[in-house]
DNA sequence: TTGTAGGCGTTATCAC
DNA sequence: GTGATAACGCCTACAA
């Protein structure tokens, strides 16, 4: 294994330079900066992670908790972790996943928490590492969140210059920041339209709003399209529209909402407010990094716009 | 924080002592244990990984590579993950999750694979820590997967048991041992019970199997039953067989495979063969860190039985 | 700007 | 069966 030692050695400086400048760069002057790094190269020097953690009483690791139930959302978490990864990765950090199966605070240099509802905000107030929330919140909590409002605006800006008559969304019924900034870009929009908004909430499951749709069929007219808050439940949309033999897109339109994985696996296929899920996992990782970096410091909030992607189920 | 030093103060005893109740109890005299252990109580002592893994020349860290494709395969690894990283958790393993994007071999006391394909074992032969295959293969390594073999068979015996005549299975296109084992299961089944096998074998996406049996409508009689190998592709059998307007399950059968998330948002809901997925991430974790604990003695093989689910999409 | 000494918390080794 | 000592590789604090 090559230490800091053996660089050192081939540079013909000290560890601490060696340790500088990787940590300080800018305490060393460009001339030894140049020995130390073709040193590094020659040897292919790997710092130790363990050891700089102990020097640092650092962990390098992060907690991710998953506070949601797991099943309702799965797929979205799987980019949402690859992209926490990814911005871990690069500073060395690894990471711990927690569920409230194997609940456990202790031992991380800093948290990423999603799915946060309400009451959870009483236990996280007393954490004592950096956190950085995954979703909107108005605690004044640092987050990463998909700006929701603009997300459903440009879906409802969009089903209006198409000419839907009748515009309904499809929300979860949840008191949530995250489904109040989904119905109020739906809701503006409408307004400014001068057309009556029409709310209905439900469960985030595909078979709610696929009865929904069989029991309130005779209230939409044709020419109707949906709004929905997510993809699982666009999913049920389409299927309740499809067993009344409904015209879709021609008669009735529908946008989800995610854009993970389900908007893949239905046919037509379904047009959706796409998250880049990934990307913002990635800014979680490194806002929370930064946070750390500078002893806990506020980060503010982070809205990524999302994507509209008209397909199959609206007109084009 | 609380350190072996302060343990061992409390309990009258040196830091080997406590060091020893830890790792090497059988050493230690019940007597001292149990003053060690009410000491470590008292204090609620927790031990420093860094430090433990500076002076064990480790990391705490596995890599998890995922070689295949995430988009197709989504909602499966997610459970995966969840089980990895609670067998990990346990002996305070942390987690590191590679791709084909970040890829980087270094840093970590051991490796979990998924998705290896014939080509990857050049490199995964050169590796230098411990590995773990997740996933059928016939090369020699250790590995956890599913008995896929003994899936077909369960879903095959089923549809025979429930009068189906005609028995097809639509597999996925390629050459890699656990298709082979979900083929030979169904075809082992077959001969047993003289009637002719009947294979087709396309990529895993809903669409073509759903244009598939567009294409071959009138190839099959009523009272069909479909042996699918992924959840994915029975998906689009469910579509095709729905736009045809056939009966379901009356004239024809499906039995998908997986059992992690898709089979939840079908109607009607998915036949499938489950597989335990967190258990056997877990069963992964736990094998490797064993392989780690015996300096990577091989393991052998582990299949986990699955689970045959009947819904509504076959007989009852 | 660079180097030296000491310590971070744990464990292996070797005495007793 | 138990304890003292010296590592493990890096970084902070201080000295030059």
């Amino acid at each position: 294994m090559v230490t800091l030692g053996d660089v050192a050695k081939q540079a013909n400086v000290s560890k601490m330079t060696v340790s500088r400048v990787i940590n300080h760069p800018e305490q060393v002057t460009d001339e030894l900066k140049q020995l130390v790094f073709t040193a590094m190269r020659q040897l292919d020097y790997r710092p130790n992670v363990a050891a700089k953690a102990l020097a640092n009483n650092r962990t390098q690791v992060i907690k991710f908790f998953i506070l949601e139930d797991i099943d309702t959302v799965e797929p979205y978490y799987m980019n949402l972790l690859f992209g926490i990864a990814s911005g871990l990765d690069k500073k060395q950090y690894a990471l711990q996943l927690v569920t409230k199966n194997n609940f456990d605070l202790g031992g991380s240099d800093g948290y990423i928490i999603t799915g946060a509802r309400y009451e959870d905000y009483e236990w996280i107030d007393r954490l004592e590492k950096p956190v950085v929330i995954f979703g909107e919140n108005r605690n004044g909590y640092d987050f990463v969140d998909t700006d929701n409002k603009q997300g459903t605006t440009l879906a409802t800006e969009y089903a209006i210059a198409k000419n839907y008559q009748s515009i309904v969304f499809l929300g979860i019924d949840v008191k949530e920041p995250f489904e109040y900034s989904r119905e109020a870009g739906y809701i503006n929009t409408l307004q400014k339209h001068q057309k009556l908004p029409q709310i209905y909430r439900m469960g985030n499951h595909s078979h709610e709003t696929e009865q929904f749709i069989r029991d309130h069929w005779r209230q939409f007219a044709t020419n109707t399209a949906f709004i929905v808050a997510s993809d699982r439940m666009a999913l049920g949309v389409i299927r309740g529209l499809q067993a009344q033999n409904a015209n879709i897109p021609t008669d009735f339109g529908i946008i989800g909402f995610d854009g993970v994985f389900l908007d893949q696996v239905t046919n037509p296929k379904l047009s959706t407010v796409r998250q880049p899920v990934q990307d913002m996992g990635q800014l979680a990782a490194e806002m929370l990094l930064r946070k750390i970096d500078q002893n806990g410091a506020p980060q503010g909030e982070k809205l990524i716009p999302p994507e509209l992607m008209i397909r199959g189920t609206m007109r084009q």
